[in-house]
This record gives structure tokens, C-alpha cells and sequence, in this order.
DNA sequence: AACGGATGTCAAGTATATTTTACATAACAT
DNA sequence: ATGTTATGTAAAATATACTTGACATCCGTT
């Protein structure tokens, strides 16, 4: 389940994935990884994520109905 | 930095960081260093405890600090 | 005193998040 | 046709999350 929202997000700063990956302190590989989904990055990654994009953890990693698939 | 959020969720359902850690699937070590921070838990980890405790991300691991909305 | 439950911590092992390097395609310019 | 930016993916290596097992203290109970 790809992250969809995050994609999003980050489209709406017009940012790539090469820029925020910069910011964040992590590779490009690793936030194509966490917006593809089926990937558990660390809580610190999600932090600098959401910090960056103006979001909250809720807004980019919380899933609000009972989607399982953990 | 200690979460107390977290501490003072997991107290108010009168639940011991072993009987969390069996319902969330790890060990009483792993919530232990949650609870006294200076940790960087998986997102999976920190959902699984929010759910856990009817909490949500931004409950239990969202520092709102400096950062006001605009 | 002795017990049992809850928590803190530490060292060594295992599982997995993240990096590195690399090659691939598509879109859009020049 | 050539070059550049953006993205997807995959192997092997490294860093670190998490486990295992142990020993510690504190606190309430018997």
C-alpha cells in the first residue's frame, strides 16, 4: 500500500524525492521505500519527514480506519 | 527525554509494560526504552502501542514544541 | 524475613532499516 | 540524437532496532 499522502505532501512543496531525501538526511532510495509503502522506516525518519513537509504524523503515517495489512 | 505520554497512556489502562509488550508483540525491554526515550522505535512498533492504548501517533510521539502552525 | 510483580539496565546475539553502487526507463528539454 | 532530471529497483554491505538471558532495586504482601 503505497503511501499516498506522503507523495502528495512532497509534490505539493515541489520537492523530489532526491531534494527531501537531502533535507531529511537519508538516500532517495529510502524515501522511495517509505512512499512505496511495504516498508517500516523509524519513527525519527517519519519526524524529519513531516517536519519538512509542514505535516504531522498523524497527516502522513496514521491510518485512521482498520486498514490491517501490517 | 522520557515519554510520559506514553507512560501515563499505558498507566491509565492499568497495564504493565510486560503485559504491553505481549499485546503489542515485543519484548518489556523494547517498551521500557520507548518509555525512557533516547530511542528510535519502528513506526510499525509506535502504531501497534498506539492502538494498544487508544492513542493515536500524534498522542503518544508527535512533539508539537516550536513548530505553530502559520 | 521471604515472596512475587514491576521496572531499570547491560552484554551479546539476531533481525531488519538504511546505505552504497549500479543499471534501468520515462519525460523534457537542447 | 544527446543530455539532464526524476524515479524504480536490486544486490551486498553497514548501522541499528529488537531479542535473549541475566542480575539489579523498589514496593506491596504474607
Amino acid at each position: 500500500m503505497k503511501n499516498l499522502r506522503l507523495k502528495l505532501a512532497r509534490m505539493e512543496k515541489d520537492m523530489s524525492q532526491t531534494e527531501l531525501a537531502k533535507r531529511v538526511g537519508v538516500t532517495r532510495q529510502t524515501i522511495g521505500m517509505v512512499e512505496s509503502g511495504d516498508y517500516n522506516p523509524t519513527l525519527n525518519l517519519c519526524i524529519q519527514i513531516c517536519k519538512e513537509l509542514g505535516k504531522t504524523l498523524n497527516d502522513l503515517f496514521w491510518e485512521e480506519d482498520d486498514n490491517e495489512m501490517v
